[in-house]
DNA sequence: ATAAAAACCCACTATAATACTGGGTTTTAG
DNA sequence: CTAAAACCCAGTATTATAGTGGGTTTTTAT
């Protein structure tokens, strides 16, 4: 599993749609003006959330997207997978590099790992990011997480 | 925090690394061959984690690296941010899109799952991983997270 | 001294992923 | 009928990833 900008954008438009949504259908290009992300690149994204099941769309005028199930019943976890393409399984099988099963291990370890990522965001449902929105910026610290303090030491906290 | 590919060359070599280094120190050239990674990209990992002083390099014959601090004191998060470089931090400043705070409430929100997912792997010793790899592939599943079961429910387990 | 092994450094390139542009076509409300 | 929207697709620009190919220093061993 990966954590790309990609899936942040997923993420990111997810929790305007979540926001919006109750006054009926929200258009991509809605979202496309408060969150900056280009029309055609949502769309690309919605097709793939929508196979997944996550969102439904509605055409013709007063059409858009809302969420397919309970905002609390939809995962970051979902989201990321759905609109990050997994790289292909076989790439290792048949290489010299992998004669020992050196490289297989080392790729075992990590799908691991990447198991692990993904439970935890499983763990979050988009709904606890989308009312931690409501609350204003300055208060807004780790409310709805307090499994993990501050932890302000983190170097790398990207906020683009 | 971003977890992509690079950070997975990364965590991979530096276990390569943590088991072939009792016997002094460990050459990217022997890193490059084990886990078919090219030795010019290794090299540039290995500088940035050299200045976030998780490893050290010794020149000359018999040189290479080693870690800088034992197995168990270095975390996943950190080989991730040190080889990860984060964007820019002040891309949605002044931006038109980001004129209701929208944009940067999401972000905002980002940088907090980010937060998480650093505490999270900050809990992941390299030494976890590193014991791992003895254990047989077959017998191998998730006995050192207790804390997570098998969730074989994964649709994205990226193996290669 | 000299040679060789290794880190260390740098500029460039190839490939792949990301994000966007710009055109469509369908569907559907009004 | 018109317009708004999803839906679709082919192409492109930009960026990130990964690699190629040269160096230079440092250090050990001969």
């Amino acid at each position: 599993m990966r954590l790309t900008t990609k899936g942040r954008y997923a993420v990111t438009a997810m929790i305007d749609l979540s926001i919006h949504q109750a006054n009926g259908p929200v258009t991509l290009k809605s979202i496309s003006d408060n969150q900056g992300i280009s029309l055609s690149y949502l769309e690309q994204l919605f097709a793939k959330m929508r196979k997944s099941e996550l969102v439904t769309g509605t055409r013709g005028p007063g059409g858009g997207y809302v969420l397919a199930r309970d905002v609390d019943q939809i995962s970051i976890a979902e989201i990321v997978v759905a609109v990050d393409e997994p790289l292909d399984i076989t790439k290792c099988e048949g290489l010299q590099n992998c004669h020992d099963g050196k490289r297989c291990l080392t790729h075992g370890l990590w799908s691991e790992l990447s198991d692990q990522l993904y439970g935890f965001l499983a763990g979050i449902p988009l709904g606890e990011l989308m009312r931690q929105s409501g609350i204003d910026q300055q208060d807004r610290q780790y409310v709805n997480f307090p499994e993990l303090e501050s932890s302000s030491d983190n170097p790398n906290l990207e906020v683009n």
